[in-house]
DNA sequence: TCTGGGGTCCTAGGACCC
DNA sequence: TCTGGGGTCCTAGGACCC
């Protein structure tokens, strides 16, 4: 039996935490460069405003309306997940921490602790509502496909009063049957599409559809699906968060940006951060990608994109030996005359810092820069982002993300945390 | 004017091996 | 008429997730 806590509207609902007057009105927040919304208030769902909806597209609604927007601030989100996580694990001993609003819970084995499931989940509920003041919705179902499922119902209809238990089988018939099939785990636009186009429209009817025409049109990940919907579990609880084989750092920049000077300086704090990242799993990068595109929604202007893929000499995390081949890479593929919105860095081939193979002739130098490495993370880690840097990332970047709608640091800034009056 | 960022997995096809 | 059998590795493209 597993579990399913996932949170509701969950960066909306970091900010009211700390703001109670958002509570029943209408609040977005944007993705990075204020550009798209990426979380909403149900009062703002109700407005029929969308997932993705650019803000320039909304501007009507959000003036007419008085929505309250925010920049998304991910030291925050960061934080308030580690804080409902935490509470989870006090009830249960094992849970998947599968994004930053959700997670699974393995509640086998559990029925002489509590032999009532739903009123675990309601104490789970309110002890998180209480704690963080985020609420929280729950499903709970024999494989993780269907516990979404009853996670969806118990969101959306309110007579379950945010949990719903979906175990015999009649009832999973009955919930399937209402579910369309666009709404399930691991079917997109384009799996929705197909479906529809032979006539499935509900997550039952994908269920009884024959395992042989599942596999050749949607793979064994598709097989998978309709096994768990059926109730047999093919999606195991993971419970070590597995190393990342690929760490990508690219967002855009605030404004175009047309002359190489400024996209190097930028570049060289994407690697830093890609770096950071590299470090903080405890590995070594093997190939490196850079890469630089224009704006593709401006079609009338000229278009460029281009990449280059380095094999580095040999595996490392070090900030500053990256940064030497990215520059080189950012200069091979340059080209004056365009507008650019992005430059990024792509790290991949990773071997762990342990099994490191150093240079043939470089192997204590290979040394002292890893090592200088660890010691700006500690500094970083204690001062601040970016305390101490590299030289090559600038003093002053003029091409930062915009975040017009920041609120204040509640739970990263001393001088930002909340008094009590 | 204005449109996010960061990941994973699977498959088919080609190149190569003995 | 008729041309084997069994592998590995790599890559690009396509699908998905939050």
């Amino acid at each position: 039996m597993v579990g399913l806590v996932d949170c509701n509207n969950f960066y909306v609902s970091c900010h009211r935490s700390f703001d109670p007057s958002l509570e029943g009105k209408p609040v977005i927040v944007l993705s990075n460069n204020d550009g798209c919304v990426v979380a909403r208030s149900n009062q703002a769902k109700e407005l029929g405003i969308t997932m993705g909806k650019p803000l320039f597209q909304i501007e009507d609604v959000i003036k007419a309306h008085q929505v309250k927007i925010f920049s998304s601030t991910y030291p925050l989100y960061g934080d308030m997940s580690a804080r409902v996580m935490g509470i989870l694990g006090r009830f249960v001993e094992e849970v998947e921490i599968y994004s930053i609003d959700e997670a699974f819970l393995n509640l086998a084995g559990y029925d002489r602790v509590y032999p009532d499931r739903v009123a675990l989940a309601q104490q789970i509920r309110s002890t998180v509502a209480q704690w963080t003041r985020i609420p929280v919705s729950v499903g709970i179902a024999p494989t993780k496909t269907l516990a979404k499922v009853a996670n969806w119902y118990a969101k959306r209809e309110l007579m379950h009063n945010g949990v719903l238990e979906l175990t015999d089988p009649s009832a999973i018939q009955a919930a399937l049957e209402e579910f369309a099939v666009e709404e399930l785990w691991g079917v997109g636009h384009r799996y929705a599409g197909l479906l529809k186009r032979n006539g499935i429209k509900t997550a039952w009817q994908l269920s009884q559809v024959h395992d042989v025409w599942i596999q050749k049109h949607m793979t064994v990940n598709g097989l998978r699906l309709a096994y768990e919907l059926r109730g047999t579990p093919c999606r195991q609880l993971e419970l070590e968060p597995a190393k990342k084989k690929s760490i990508c750092t690219a967002p855009s920049f605030g404004r175009l940006v047309p002359d190489l000077a400024t996209i190097k300086e930028a570049l060289a704090t994407h690697v830093a951060r890609a770096a950071e990242k590299l470090r903080r799993q405890h590995s070594t990068a093997g190939v490196m990608t850079v890469f630089l595109h224009t704006n593709r929604f401006k079609d009338k202007e000229k278009q460029y994109y281009n990449s280059r893929t380095v094999e580095l000499p040999h595996p490392t995390a070090s900030t500053s030996e990256l940064l030497h081949y990215a520059g080189a890479a950012l200069e091979s593929i340059y080209q004056e005359g365009y507008e650019f919105q992005k430059v990024g860095v792509i790290l991949s081939d990773f071997t762990p810092e342990n099994h490191r193979q150093p240079g043939l002739y470089s192997g204590s130098l290979d040394e002292r820069l890893v090592k200088l490495s660890g010691v700006m993370d500690k500094l970083n880690t204690r001062h601040g982002r970016d305390k101490v840097r590299l030289a090559a990332q600038g003093f002053c970047p003029t091409w930062q993300m915009k975040q017009q709608w920041l609120s204040p640091c509640y739970t990263t800034r001393w001088k930002d945390i909340l008094v009590v009056k």
